[in-house]
DNA sequence: CGGTCTATTGACTGGCGTCAAGCACCGTGG
DNA sequence: CCACGGTGCTTGACGCCAGTCAATAGACCG
């Protein structure tokens, strides 16, 4: 979600598949996306890894990382990304003097879980092309909503093994899916360019709704 | 996580599967768990649904419907179930006059997340052995730091269909793999009653690191 | 005593993973 | 200019994990 940062924030840009984060570290920052993508992701000895959030210009990342202390997960760039990082201690002070920005974290934090447990039923429950479907869907509203995509189009410069790590499935798994919405006519992608011809069909496929997202202006 | 509450509280009893709160709606009051134990869950179209948390006395299970406004989630009883809610209004107060207690909010929320990656990066990356025995390990913990639970057993009364709808698995393969632990000698689960038999091995099994629980005492 | 709920088991099916090969595209160096 | 190795996409063959369908048995209850 897009935070307001007045804050005092070094700036770094990472290349398509750099870690920002390492899993297991102490940070004294966190950081926000202010260009391309990032994701948080888990691994596993056998060297498999899941990615449990993507991350679009705007989102605060890990805002975790000063709460928890030992980072749970690795951050990384899906793509080229540009961050900003903000000291923890700054964050700490401003949220001490104004319980609304507090509130704005907080609210960002609590998204970011709505996000998670739609996610969990993506994988549950869902099949694998619904899970598509609806990973689809919530980029172009989740990119919308940040006005950086329109008209069904949007880049997500990532490649299908990345793609893979996202919905818990193998590389072949996503071709094959991939290629099944695209010869539905529903979608098409192509060069890290995702264009969605069918809008209301992909989401009745895989169930989308977006109040999940809680992007309607509402007071908080 | 506990968080103390000095609260005007509201207590509430349900039982075994009842409805708490109900996906859909907006909420005035949030509720916390007092005995018992609740979870999270969504439901499809097809009648299906996913269990996407599961919280034990002393959580806050629903902080979320002050920020999110509109629930995307029901709340449901696993087994007897106390609750107590709370005003929003009232926790909204105590945030602004106490910037202490919204940052234990706060990292009541951070930690739910936390809890809900690693459920996702289980349901992503690991059969469905691993998942259950990871689960397994994961409750333990959680109830022996919140002094309900020691020397390796806890009650846990659900079935094995809400078993599958955490696991995201059909109640027949819940049932052969909960048999697969058992003859393995690592796990016995009668009547609600769940005891580990090894579990350092469990948790070898199904990689379980508990750090992402945030239990180690450190200053906030 | 029948009805419902839960656990259990077997037979069969199917979605998704694995293995392997073949392309297309790229940047590099000879 | 072309050989090359690397990376990512695509496709086919095959196997296994987990789902589905169905039936049985026990516990509880009205």
């Amino acid at each position: 979600m897009r935070i307001i940062g007045e804050l005092p924030a070094r700036p770094a840009v990472f290349a398509a598949g750099e870690e920002i984060v390492r899993e297991g570290t102490r940070q004294k920052e966190s950081c926000l996306v202010t260009s391309g993508f990032a994701a948080r992701s888990q691994s596993l000895r056998s060297g498999e890894r899941q990615i449990t959030a993507v991350h679009v210009p705007g989102d605060f990342v890990d805002l975790h990382s000063m709460m928890l202390k030992v980072m749970d997960h690795s951050v990384v760039a899906l793509g080229p990304c540009k961050v900003a990082f903000v000291p923890h201690e700054r964050i700490r002070e401003v949220t001490e003097q104004s319980p609304h920005l507090a509130r704005l974290f907080w609210l960002s934090t609590t998204i970011d879980g709505a996000i998670q447990r739609t996610w969990i039923t993506c994988l549950g429950r869902r099949s694998a092309e619904q899970h598509l479907a609806h990973l689809i869907c919530e980029l172009y509203v989740r990119l919308e909503a940040a006005g950086i995509a329109s008209d069904f189009t949007y880049g997500f410069p990532v490649t299908q093994a990345e793609l893979g790590d996202v919905l818990g499935l193998s590389v072949v798994h996503v071709n094959r899916k991939l290629q099944e919405l695209r010869s539905a006519g529903l979608v098409e992608w192509r060069d890290g360019k995702v264009t969605i011809r069918d809008f209301d069909q992909l989401a009745r496929l895989s169930e989308f709704d977006p109040t999940y997202l809680s992007l309607r202006r509402e007071a908080r």
